[in-house]
Formats: structure tokens, C-alpha cells, sequence
DNA sequence: GTGAAAGCGCTAACAC
DNA sequence: GTGTTAGCGCTTTCAC
């Protein structure tokens, strides 16, 4: 019933032709007040500038970033949102906004089938044109992706690429087990993480070696999966504290799993640290909060994020040296880790 | 030094052009095979899906937002990462793929200055094309937003809007406080969550109304701000604690606070629940899995997000009745409450 | 069944 | 200083 031109053709969008129509100046005039370029009258520039704020107006990051070589805006892939890749987020949120970059996070939401390869699709999708370079956390396959720059925070085995970022999964795993030898257990088991990661697979080596170093025999069946989840681990505490000689110690492949298994053994009617010594890895906030605290490798997540987009924003600046960081992890002793039962 | 032409035109990018030039067709074509459209021989449609295949080829977001005018991409805008706004995340992920829509998360990362009115920049920059769509969590103003179909999720004073979800703050904060009359407390303090949120403001009300209903006066001292964080709580409890007529119990606005009044409690010596009772709200997953696990207010945050998209999905199609959703919160009694100290 | 032409909102050359 | 022209990658009429 109204006329096509006593209202913005899109009802509720404001675009740059309604702010140049405003103005009564032309679509690029505004373009270039708004970035800033030279070349705008001090006039003119004022009353756009004035549109623009009545208007509301912000610029399409979608239609600027088709035209645009570069769009300003970090991704972060995520498989999903869970305490470790949130503290990373945290961390590449403030690098991101300290660089001058946006940050998008993006989830694959795939659940079941199509697990495998989420992040290859994501990519694919967004790296279009929408972001200059990603972050991918725990990715999946070892694809190589060439279409943009990216960053692996905690690799798939076998990408041992040069933009990764790693924690010293075997020296804190070393470090881990031989606190709890230190503390005078001998019987201590390994909750494992995720199988196809490399930090998965250094920590168990490193929980084995430590073992070894002390002369300790490592048993298999004091190895179990917990796939770096509270629920899957706490399954498989019970299952080792059901066990005929019962470990008196475990090393938990991370801060999750660790707390998976202080719940099991609660449940059992156990006292951390009295009956049962726990050592998680990676100090996610909810070691801190939890009681007993929880003793275990500090790994610096939020300077994880930080890094990934410092070395992302590298790369995307041309620099060439993408060196595979590698950061090592602090023990931290708390309360969820005392000597054996049996030494009382 | 090499041809332009052996090549595709920018480095690493497939693009539509890319597939229509190796299968031998026109980049419509390629269209249409890809989004199924009709009016595509077999054998051209094969052919074309084939080197889709080969090239690893996905249809670019930006490119085909800016044409199409409804994006499939729903946006879920944040204010921070944080175990609250995650949870939401978790359950709008598998909602939107169920509902057939992407997930996009967008941190504002607006680090002092700009904190108040994240929402507009971000929702304007999104909503020009890239989402259909926006979920904001507790957003800081009160602008009427008309761009795009928005819900919001524990919204700001004053937006009583349509499209919003609350949980029954006002009745949580009740049985919460009751429960702790019951258990025989008579000195109960409150921290307070983040104070420009109606959720803060009746949960405190809450809080009043259940002490008045019970004969007791609340006391000013025994209120403080702890903004719906962790370390501004424990800040609050510190101080809580260290009153002369201190408090036998504390309902804390969230969950983050009930922690931070559990790690401040313990650090002062105290042992929850014998020497202090505390109460949260939300249910994040760190409340279980905290020792003694958390008796909190059980909010279905997952199904929030899922509500939230749900509201979303159908204001997109067309529905009009965006009612304003109120969720009832839920007592579970777990670890962290007990009669007074005095009672024993 | 297929391709040529137009255009989404914006920015980068280049005229004027 | 300012406007005209072209084009990013894609989808959509609409001829052929």
C-alpha cells in the first residue's frame, strides 16, 4: 500500500544508498567518510558522519568483506563449546580485539555421522571471503588446508604442521606422574584422552616413562579411555576403583576427566585426596572452584588463544616463521593429591 | 611467472567459477546443480557434483547471503564466553541443525569503554545479510531493535520485550531462600548478580520477599554485589564472612558467585556445609562437579538455547506470537546446604 | 536443459 | 572533492 520509494527498499536494514540519499551525496562519498579515506570535504564528511549515527548505520561486514582483500575478522572453529575451548576463546577474544580483528566463533554442530571433517566444511564455508585466517581447536583429519591461513591448537595426529600450538604434553605428564611417585604411590593409573590427538597420545607416554624411570611396571589395565569428558571418565573410575588391587592414584589426561573421576569416586563413598590422589591437566577455572582443588598441570589457556592469533595475525601480515610453539606445563599442587592410604 | 591462466585467479579460493570451468558448463548451471534446483540433465548434474568433489568446493556464506535473501545462518551474540552463555550455546547448536539452520557465536570483545551497547554494533554489522537472525544474551540496552527477528535471552531492565526468555527468577530466589529458612538458618546473606538485568533485580526481591513471608528483616550488610562473577564474589563472601554477626548461609544470584563464595569460604577455613550453607542458581555443569557438589536452582540452560532458537525459527516463518517465555526454576538439594552450625 | 544478464551492498579505480 | 564505472561470488529471472 505504500509507495516503493517513501521507505528503504529492505524494511528494517539500513544500507549505504539510504544514508547517501539522506546525505544527498553518492554511495562511494559515503563509503570514504566512513573508512576514513582522504579525499571528503570537512562539510560533507560531517553530515554523513551525522546520517550515519541518526541512521544507525553499520557497515555490511558481508558486502565489504566480498569486495575487500581482507575483512578484519579472525574464525575460531570449534567442535564444541566446553570449558577448554572456551578459556581459548577468551584468550583470542582479547588478542583478537587488541590486534584490530573480530572474532567469530563457529561451532560445526555436528552430532554423530559427520563428525569427521567438520572442520574442513566449516572452512570452507566461512573462509570464503567472511575471515582472513582461522583458528581450529583439536581438529580432526589432517587435511591440508591452503585456502587461508590457519592456526591448529592441539593437533590431530600426524599434523605436526608448522602453525600448530602445543602444550608439553609428555614433559607435564612426566612431571604429573612423577608427583604422585614422589607422593609414594606405586599403583596409579592413566585416564586417556582423546585417541586421535597428539596430546592424547604424548601424555600417556609420558605418564608410561615416568613409570618406567621408577622402576614402576605399567599395567594395562590401569589405563582407561576418557576421551577428555567428565562423564566418560567418571565411567571409567569406577571401573578402575572396582579393580581387585585398586590404584590409589590417577593421572588424568585432562582437568575434565579429572573431575569426571573425583565424582566417581565420591559416588564410591572415597575422600580426595585421603583415599584416592587425582592429577588433572590443563587448569580449566573449574580445577579452581572445585573442593578439593584440583592439583594439576597449568597449562595457559587464555595465552594459548592469545598466541594463536598473535601467530595467526602473523602470517596474515606475510611473516613467514609459523615455528610450532610449544608451551610447557607448571604443576600445580592442590588439594586433590596426598601420600597413599597406606603410608598413614 | 606463471600464466594467469593455469590458475585459479586467487590463490587457494575455489569458487564457483573454478567448477563450472572444469566441468565445462556455465556458472548457473553449477548453481542450480549444487542447490538442486530443477532443469539439470543427469549426466551434467553428475558430472558437475563430481568435481564439486574433486575441488573440495563449498558454496561461499557471503557470496550467496548477499544474493539470497534469507541466509539459513542463525547468530547467537554473547557479551563474553563464559559457562552460562555456553551452556545456551550448547543447546542452540543442535537446535538450529535440527531446525535445519548454522550457528554462528559472536563475542563482542568489548573490553571496558565500549561494554555498554555491544549488541547494536555487532547485531548491525551481522544482520546486514550474513544472519537471518539474532539470540542475544543479556544484552546491555534497551534499543529497539528492528532489523532483523532477535530473542533475548535474560534481558536488560526495561526490555520486557515480547521475544525474551527468563527463568522465574523471582520464584527460584524464593524457594531458594526458603530452603534455607527450613533448614533452620535465621542470618542469611544474598550476592547480588549484575544489577542493570531483571533477573538480578528479582532474585534479590526474591531473596526479600521469602525473609519478610518468614518473619525475618533482611539486613543491608548482608547484601552484596558479586555481578554474576566468580572473583567479585568471592570478594563479597570475604567480606560477608568477616562481619561481626556473620551469616550461617548465603543464596548466591548464579552459580559463578555460589563458587566464588564456596572458594572464599574455604580459604577462610570454613567448611561447606557444616560452618556455612550456600545456594546458587542456574545449574552450569561446574555446580556438580564442584566438592561438596552445589545445591542450586536447576535452570534447563541447554533448553533455553534450544527455546531460544525455537522462538527464533518461528519468527522467521512468518508466526506472530513471540510470547514473552518464562521458565520455572527447580530446587536440587546436593551438598553445599545443611542446618546452621548453632542447631548441632 | 542451458547460458546470458542483472543485481545483492559495498569498495577500488578512475574520471570529472 | 565528488560521482561514474566496474566487479567481488553467487543466485535468479528469462531468453534461447
Amino acid at each position: 500500500m505504500s509507495g516503493p520509494s517513501d521507505q528503504p527498499h529492505s524494511p528494517g536494514r539500513v544500507t549505504i544508498g539510504d544514508v547517501a540519499r539522506l546525505a544527498g551525496v553518492s554511495i562511494p562519498t559515503v563509503s570514504k567518510a566512513i573508512n576514513g579515506r582522504y579525499g571528503v570535504a570537512p562539510a560533507t564528511l560531517k553530515r554523513v558522519l551525522s546520517v550515519v549515527d541518526e541512521l544507525g548505520y553499520e557497515t555490511s561486514i558481508v558486502a565489504s568483506s566480498l569486495r575487500r582483500q581482507r575483512t578484519n575478522v579472525l574464525g575460531i572453529l570449534v567442535a564444541e563449546f566446553e570449558p577448554f575451548s572456551v578459556e581459548l576463546l577468551k584468550g583470542a577474544s582479547t588478542a583478537s580485539s587488541e590486534k584490530g580483528y573480530e572474532l567469530l566463533a563457529y561451532s560445526s554442530l555436528s552430532r554423530g555421522k559427520s563428525a569427521i571433517g567438520w572442520e574442513r566444511r566449516s572452512l570452507s564455508r566461512l573462509a570464503g571471503t567472511l575471515i582472513d585466517g582461522a583458528i581450529i581447536v583439536t581438529p580432526t583429519v589432517l587435511a591440508p588446508i591452503e585456502s587461508i591461513p590457519v592456526v591448529m591448537i592441539d593437533p590431530h595426529t600426524g599434523q605436526e604442521g608448522s602453525a600448530t600450538i602445543n602444550s608439553d604434553s609428555f614433559g607435564g605428564a612426566q612431571i604429573a606422574t612423577q608427583h604422585l611417585i614422589d607422593l609414594g604411590h606405586r599403583n596409579i593409573a592413566h585416564i586417556r584422552g582423546r585417541g586421535d590427538l597428539i596430546s592424547a597420545r604424548l601424555r600417556e607416554d609420558g605418564y608410561r616413562d615416568a613409570l618406567l624411570r621408577a622402576g614402576l611396571q605399567p599395567r594395562p589395565e590401569n589405563v582407561r579411555d576418557g576421551g577428555y569428558q567428565f562423564r566418560q571418565s567418571a565411567q571409567a573410575t569406577q571401573e578402575l576403583l572396582t579393580l581387585t588391587d585398586r590404584p590409589t592414584a590417577i593421572f588424568a589426561a585432562n582437568d575434565m576427566s579429572a573431575l569426571g573421576a573425583m565424582s566417581a569416586a565420591q559416588e564410591l563413598g572415597l575422600t580426595v585426596p585421603r583415599d584416592l590422589s587425582i592429577v588433572g591437566f590443563d587448569d580449566i577455572p573449574e580445577a579452581r572452584s572445585s573442593t578439593p582443588p584440583l592439583t594439576t598441570l597449568v597449562q595457559p589457556l587464555q595465552e594459548i588463544g592469545v598466541r594463536a592469533v598473535h601467530m595467526l595475525s602473523d602470517l596474515l601480515e606475510g611473516e613467514d616463521p609459523p615455528q610450532p610453539t610449544y608451551l610447557s606445563a607448571r604443576l600445580v599442587v592442590r588439594g586433590s593429591t596426598a601420600p597413599p592410604p597406606d603410608l598413614y
